[in-house]
DNA sequence: AAGTGGTCTAGACCACTAA
DNA sequence: TAGTGGTCTAGACCACTTA
């Protein structure tokens, strides 16, 4: 059986030992070039770059090849495509960078640290006024608030209030049958476990530690802490509202 | 010449008009069943889907499609993915999400508000403690310190202190020559122009609101304030620090 | 050595949109 | 209507990793 050999990769290879680069005809290789123009100011932002089939021509490689360089670039921000129009550097360096969100027991076990757990409070109760707003309820509604505090080798390294709607607790598997499951489960982890994909909203923000917060956090109350709040949906409708506080040591790392 | 006609295409589309999705062969159809199945228990977390070969078989599409359905999922953190061994449903629930950090004139006219931008101070000196750190030099070296505010419909909405190295101002194009360049630009948009892809880390966390910072946002001393550093790379090398304060009404939002 | 994901290719058609 | 990006396909080879 012939093998179809493909020309541009046999005349690469046949060139010898010419090169760092294993194969120029990767993705990766065509994304560098096109950044390395961008960054020269070969392509200033705001102009038109060439299109796709233009640029599988020059670079000698499918349009397939360089549509994927291409959409990586579009989805960091850097370029910004549309059909009909083409490919345009961006002009604004908007970038865009990914932040992984574990749950606090690979937190802390990420930093060699000892991870432990304590629940603070549990109780049902109406919901504050964030919660109404976050959760889409009124006052009237009895919601479950649960605290926790998670702990690094016995310093304090986070805590959370988390309010659960009943319709959560009434899953299959849920925490309805029995209330004491928060105090060796946090909620959080808990949630994790029983909606594998979870879907919501995440936001950042600093705030004044108060009340528990300081007490679980071992801070004086005023104290500036890092805010989590997230919101978990069921069925596109929010289920949960989590606020996690980080002391001020705690810094949130952006990357790749 | 003889067209080539995607059987399962045409199956599914002589089966008449049953669907609302317009093509079932769709990646992003792939992932949502694939997602569904995850969701269901079907899959549970940790275990081991089919191969991308018995996936498109059962799907009825190329295994082309299916790699791209499950390239986004791993992207997103819920399934991981080795050669040889498989797919594997991420066991710990840790999900990715997109920051995107947008230039502050690009913040505050997106919230419909007025954009100005005021320098503060500029002047050269010797780095803080942090700066040292964050641009891995000593005390000897002598950087340019620009501190900026930016105001939304006159009302403070971000304050800026950034850390410039010699490096970057000699740059063609540099600020080297009119230190009074920064009155017009804010430093952050210079960057942004000069470094057409900006390359770097960026943390978040709380601080306590001190002394120019203060000020300049026009909250007591003291409150908390969230800060964004910024360490800007060329050629792999740190030339600038950034340390961006927002007050406590400000919210990081998260999502796609 | 063998199995799995990662990628490239050539060709085709589709979807969107400015002119 | 025409031009651009978006996607699918079938087949092939490569790269990594466990056995």
């Amino acid at each position: 059986m012939s093998q179809s050999i493909p020309s541009s990769r046999l005349s690469v290879h046949s060139s010898g030992a010419d090169g760092d680069r294993r194969r120029p005809n990767t993705w990766q290789a065509i994304r560098a070039e096109v950044l390395g123009r961008i960054r020269s100011g070969e392509w200033p932002p705001g102009s038109l770059i060439p299109t796709e089939q233009m640029l599988s021509v020059e670079m000698g490689c499918a349009r397939a090849t360089v549509n994927r360089a291409l959409r990586e670039l579009a989805d960091s921000g850097i370029i910004q495509r549309r059909r009909k129009v083409g490919t345009r550097v961006a002009a604004t360096t908007s970038r865009r960078t990914t932040l992984s969100l574990r749950v606090i027991r690979d937190e802390i076990e990420a930093l060699g640290a000892t991870y432990r757990h304590e629940m603070t409070e549990c109780l049902t109760c109406a919901p504050s006024q964030a919660a109404m707003q976050a959760l889409q309820l009124d006052a009237s509604e009895r919601l479950l608030l649960v605290k926790s505090r998670y702990l690094a080798d016995a310093r304090p390294h986070c805590c959370e209030a988390i309010w659960l709607h009943p319709r959560l607790l009434a899953m299959p598997g849920g925490a309805a049958a029995d209330p004491g499951l928060f105090a060796a489960e946090p909620p959080q982890e808990w949630l994790a476990r029983s909606l594998p994909v979870i879907q919501g909203h995440v936001s950042i923000l600093a705030e004044a530690a108060s009340g528990s917060c300081a007490v679980n956090l071992e801070v004086e109350p005023g104290t500036p802490v890092m805010a989590i709040e997230r919101v978990t949906l069921l069925d596109g409708l929010p289920v949960a509202f989590a606020r996690q506080f980080y002391p001020p040591r705690h810094r949130l790392v952006l990357g790749d």
